[in-house]
DNA sequence: ATGTAC
């Protein structure tokens, strides 16, 4: 049954990729909806609650040009994911639904210098030792690593390099990170006990749904330039990627801040038509509370990513009977899909400081932004979009473009087209190991159920998304990945 | 996404 909503709301076409939602849609919106999305996946958007939610996000104080929906968007909590919401830094809204439940879930890539061939003899055992030594599924705790209250809150404040420091991983790892590995303005002081609490024993657990660890091959390369500079340089090289976000911790403080918030439209007056929408004023207290503790769930993300990662590197030393350095396995580039932040736009031709929501969007700085790391800052950053299980993941460079239309933003994925039950129904989990197991893939996973969630058709066409960021220019192709063993929750 | 619940 689809309730086919998106039919009622009205499009205006600009171009093939791009269509406006006008402000007389509907009454209280202050500013356009934008979807960037082609005829087929702007279809898929109407089957669900997806255009409705992008008019709705447009309602928000102070939001500024449009309500951005991109080509993966679909239905979400409050806000759809796929989505980029830009309000004004001074009495703009903040909103916990606007970045969503997992904070700061996002992707890094690792190279290396393997060839497929070199790495097959081994891969079985390799990606058995990994899904040993990273705990996955609902609730997996990390037995080898727990943390203290004390040692949690330090962790979170200084993020990545402070792992780095206690041995788990390399100097040059935090440079290649969004925000460097540490956002300054984590503060545990506004984190309950609660979410400490679940955050202890899960620093270096991958979750469940549609986080993975996946052993990859280099499948092509379309920009040869920018994918050497990368560190991209042939097809079959083997690649390493890691998506996951903050676990319990994060989880527990968007719950917390969305009571926080549902308050402060009380206090504040604010007149929304979604009560999920629920946010503060930029310069209220509980805005600069829910962002000091959403900033320790970003940082709680970054730094369960790099622990994962010296597992990886540990796992390779251990087969390979070789120090992981060997192998390459340098850390590209660490992505944020799900996060808020302060940033500078140009909007209506004049610069200006804005909080920016991406919710289920990568940012896509261009060359030359001072927050491009200096290994790419003539190019770009890279772009990392994981793709469903068993399909391709991409790797994409940041644009001028982006700047211009989507504030430094383009899609994070393929995006569900079928929800979790529906595919529970249509799917099972043996037969969705076993198709992927004829095409060569590998497959360890926590539980059969969440194979059947995650087959791949139950998600849109990862490539088709890739494609559209391409051709607006909001994102543009640097080398595409397939996998060979992957790990689930 | 998440110790499937105020």
């Amino acid at each position: 049954m689809q309730r086919n909503q998106g039919n009622r709301v009205p499009l205006e076409k600009i171009d093939d990729y791009s269509w406006r939602i006008p402000m007389e849609a509907k009454p209280g919106m202050r500013v356009p909806g934008m979807v960037f999305a082609d005829e087929t996946l702007l279809q898929k958007m109407k089957t669900d609650r997806t255009l409705t939610q992008c008019m709705n996000v447009a309602h928000l104080p102070g939001i500024l040009k449009y309500s951005i929906t991109l080509p993966d968007g679909h239905e979400g909590y409050g806000f759809p994911i796929g989505g980029v919401a830009v309000t004004d830094f001074e009495d703009g809204a903040l909103s916990p639904g606007g970045v969503g439940y997992d904070i700061n879930c996002g992707v890094r890539l690792l190279t290396t210098n393997l060839n497929e061939n070199q790495i097959k003899p081994k891969l079985s055992d390799l990606t058995d030792r990994i899904f040993r030594s990273v705990p996955c599924g609902l609730g997996s705790r990390r037995k080898d690593f727990r943390v203290s209250d004390r040692e949690l809150d330090i962790l979170v404040r200084e993020g990545v390099p402070r792992i780095v420091e206690q041995g788990m991983g390399r100097v040059e790892d935090a440079d290649h990170c969004e925000e460097q590995g540490c956002m300054k303005t984590a503060n545990p002081e506004k984190v309950s006990q609660t979410a400490k609490k679940r955050g202890r024993s899960q620093v270096g657990t991958l979750g469940s749904g549609n986080h993975f660890l996946e052993i990859q091959r280099v499948d092509r390369i379309v920009d040869v330039k920018v994918a050497k500079v990368f560190g991209i340089d042939r097809v079959g090289q083997v690649t390493v990627m890691i998506h996951c976000g903050s676990r319990g911790f994060g989880h527990q403080v968007c719950s917390d801040y969305l009571r926080v918030m549902e308050g402060a439209v009380r206090r504040y007056g604010i007149s929304l038509p979604d009560r999920e929408l629920a946010c503060a004023p930029g310069n209220t207290r509980e805005a600069e509370d829910y962002f000091q503790a959403m900033s320790c769930a970003i940082n709680y993300a970054f730094i369960n990513r790099q622990v994962i990662t010296h597992s990886v590197r540990e796992s390779f030393r251990q087969v390979f009977n070789q120090p992981s350095e060997e192998f390459g396995l340098d850390l590209v580039y660490d992505v944020a899909h799900n996060i808020a932040k302060i940033e500078e736009h140009v909007v209506s031709g004049s610069r200006r400081k804005v909080w920016i929501h991406r919710k289920g969007a990568t940012r896509a700085f261009p060359r030359g932004h001072p927050d491009v790391p200096v290994d790419y800052r003539d190019y770009g950053q890279p772009v990392i979009i994981p793709g469903s299980m068993g399909s391709n993941s991409w790797v994409l460079v940041g644009t001028e473009k982006a700047m211009e239309v989507s504030f430094g933003s383009t899609a994070h994925g393929a995006g569900r087209m079928m929800s979790r039950s529906a595919a529970r129904r249509r799917f099972r989990g043996n037969e969705i190991r076993k198709t992927l197991g004829r095409r060569g893939i590998i497959v360890r996973a926590a539980s059969p159920i969440v194979l059947a969630e995650e087959a791949d058709s139950a998600y849109k066409d990862v490539n088709k998304v890739v494609e559209v960021s391409d051709r607006l220019g909001i994102a543009t192709r640097v080398a595409k990945l397939s996998p060979m063993a992957v790990i689930k929750g």
